[in-house]
DNA sequence: AGCGTCCTTGCAAACGACTGCATGCTCGGG
DNA sequence: CCCGAGCATGCAGTCGTTTGCAAGGACGCT
């Protein structure tokens, strides 16, 4: 075996071709200075610059310029074991859901030097706990996780220990960390008022998946709105997950029974599954039904009918997990918070009067 | 100042709690196993196991599994100057274009144990620049970028001296790298067909801009389609940005002049963009103008009307391009290629044969 | 029986930056 | 004029792995 440069780099004798020239290090630095690596260390460190005369900082910080330096994260990462990464573990980037929000986070990090590694979980546990676990040797200074099973043991362990952590979009009972979400119980809560100004009584909940805590607050919350309205609470069913075959699925199951004039779906998805049943069941929507979805996605505006839907900001969501977790990165904050961002019922197409051929005792007209 | 152990990690004096077992080190398991670091090192590398004794692999190899022992990727970085990550650079992954294929990238790619950083650009110079020179500092092994702007003179650089890049749904004639792509030409084609066939005559593009590769590849294809179907090629506008807001106005400008019959839009949000201005006008869609788009969007189906729309298959584009990268990193292809995948035209309700009103001077049935 | 050759393993030097400690210098006060 | 304090800088070890080189042992061959 001859020795061989590593294949794949265009690697050429140094006489043809001004060759890859290394990236300077600190070590260059020092010596074009005149100063020990030290010393253009301390310089180059916010941190640690007041200890070093202002002369040569400067002419440290002169000479790294123009050597285009730049810090060696790997090699500061292995030392200080920090990293000035983290580590965002979403369900699916698919689900129209996340892309905001982690755009909000990696806005608001990079902000701060931050760089993100993001991994899908598909809610898996084998993907959770092997995407948590290469993060963590990676080094990642904190998570934020939008993922929905916090009983992974990894995680779990992790978040005991102290491993800085921020929720986005699900919270926790079990464990103390910081979460930020909408107000999910407020936007239920203007939703089901909004049905009821409009005249419904009979009013469902397609719920999303409980064990998922959107899907379990969001529940709690109709039940409340109903109650506080004098209603039935009870006409409520689940679906399996936030989709738009579960969707379609859970209404049929529904509308086995005496159907209702009004639907509260747990999601946008869930909404859409809705049209779809109730078109393959002859309704009419909003004319005999009424449906409300949540979160108002992207284009939903424009479908037919367009969707009412409860707005989340979801990019201020991001951003909003990204600072909680910086306040903790810092030092800033330690006790976690819970944060409820606020949303808005936005009314559009989908939503109307209750038919009043329902009672069809009373008058037609 | 006394001495404080860091602050937020739950530090406590090591008799009260079973303090945080640090991650066993490569030592550690060489200790346990009684051999030497270097020994464990080979053993625990796929590459060099078979220059140890299988009897001592085994042992080591128990021994790191009852530690649960794993590499630190970042002290390895920093001896190899690799880390098993890939930048990939998006525009912006708000545009539900880039999710599914982002999502591919990171499946691909975490199937050979490499991460994913991502940073969006939003096509900002400034922002390209800064992502692509933190991602190159922290050593990321290669690049998949899907922004317009291969003019970043850092970028450009980089790919000239070698580093590993791989284009999505963007090509470039400038530059010797590897791209995979959708088989834009042949989608606009098929449009053109399916258009003609309907018996459009008149057809018009609103394409995008022509600085990104996309919306030049996609005009060519218009014009020659046109030609080989003997029909004018003129009537081309330009929108600004791939937005529904350019759309709508690209197309209120068309429609100053005479009107066509059908429209190509460059791609889905340009299509909607249409649609708003086709509302504005008064005109219906397919009845007075039929449309089409090009990405096939999710829900673009339940639009109203639902959307003709060339499918790209998006989170294919994202595996391949992973691929590719791969390739290039395990040494196996240098030369770059340029990979096509096939697209699918997907008829909906949004094109229609052309109003025979339209001829006033003919029988009106 | 001796010697050469593998094969297996150990040794130690990196990779690049950070940091506790030591050192040398300057400066001021008595 | 001397000494101590304090500031600025240098020294060297360290983080956890990888890897070229060398050494030791076992084996086969003559």
């Amino acid at each position: 075996m001859t020795a061989r440069p590593p294949a794949g780099y265009g690697y050429v004798s140094a006489a043809s071709l001004p060759s890859v020239a290394p990236r300077p290090t600190l070590r260059d630095v020092a010596t074009q200075a005149g100063v020990h690596p030290a010393t253009a260390s301390r310089a180059l460190n916010e941190a640690t610059r007041s200890l070093v005369r202002p002369a040569t900082v400067a002419r440290v910080r002169e000479v790294a310029a123009a050597l285009g330096y730049q810090v060696n994260p790997i090699a500061r990462s292995l030392k200080t074991s920090r990293s000035e990464t983290v580590g965002v573990l979403v369900p699916d980037l698919t689900n129209p859901l996340f892309p905001p929000i982690v755009r909000g986070i990696e806005d608001a990090l990079a902000d701060s030097g931050y760089t993100v590694l993001t991994a899908n979980t598909d809610n898996d546990p084998a993907r959770t706990s092997s995407n948590f676990a290469a993060m963590q040797a990676r080094q990642v200074d904190g998570f934020i996780v939008a993922t929905a099973l916090l009983d992974d043991p990894l995680m779990h362990d992790a978040a005991e220990r102290g491993v800085p952590m921020v929720l986005v979009n699900r919270l926790t009972e079990h464990l103390d960390v910081s979460a930020v979400s909408a107000d999910d119980a407020t936007g239920i809560e203007r939703t089901v008022a909004h049905l009821v100004e409009l005249g419904h009584r009979d009013i469902a909940h397609v719920a999303g998946p409980l064990r998922v805590s959107t899907g379990a607050v969001r529940l709690r919350a109709f039940r409340a709105a109903m109650q506080s309205h004098g209603l039935r609470d009870d006409r409520v069913v689940e679906a399996e997950a936030y989709s738009e075959a579960a969707g379609r699925t859970a209404l049929l199951r529904l509308l086995d029974g005496n159907r209702p004039t009004a639907i509260v779906a747990g999601n946008d998805l869930l909404a859409l599954g809705c049209y779809d049943a109730l078109a393959e069941t002859g309704l009419s929507c909003p004319d005999d039904v009424s449906i409300v979805g949540f979160n108002d996605m992207p284009f939903i505006n424009r479908l037919q009918p367009p969707l009412t839907s409860v707005r989340v900001p979801q990019y201020d969501l991001g951003v909003e997990a990204a600072r909680l977790l910086l306040d903790r990165l810092s030092g800033r904050t330690v006790t976690p918070r819970v944060v409820l961002l606020p949303v808005r019922l936005v009314v559009r197409g989908s939503t109307a009067p209750p038919p009043t051929v329902k009672r069809p005792a009373r008058a037609a007209g």
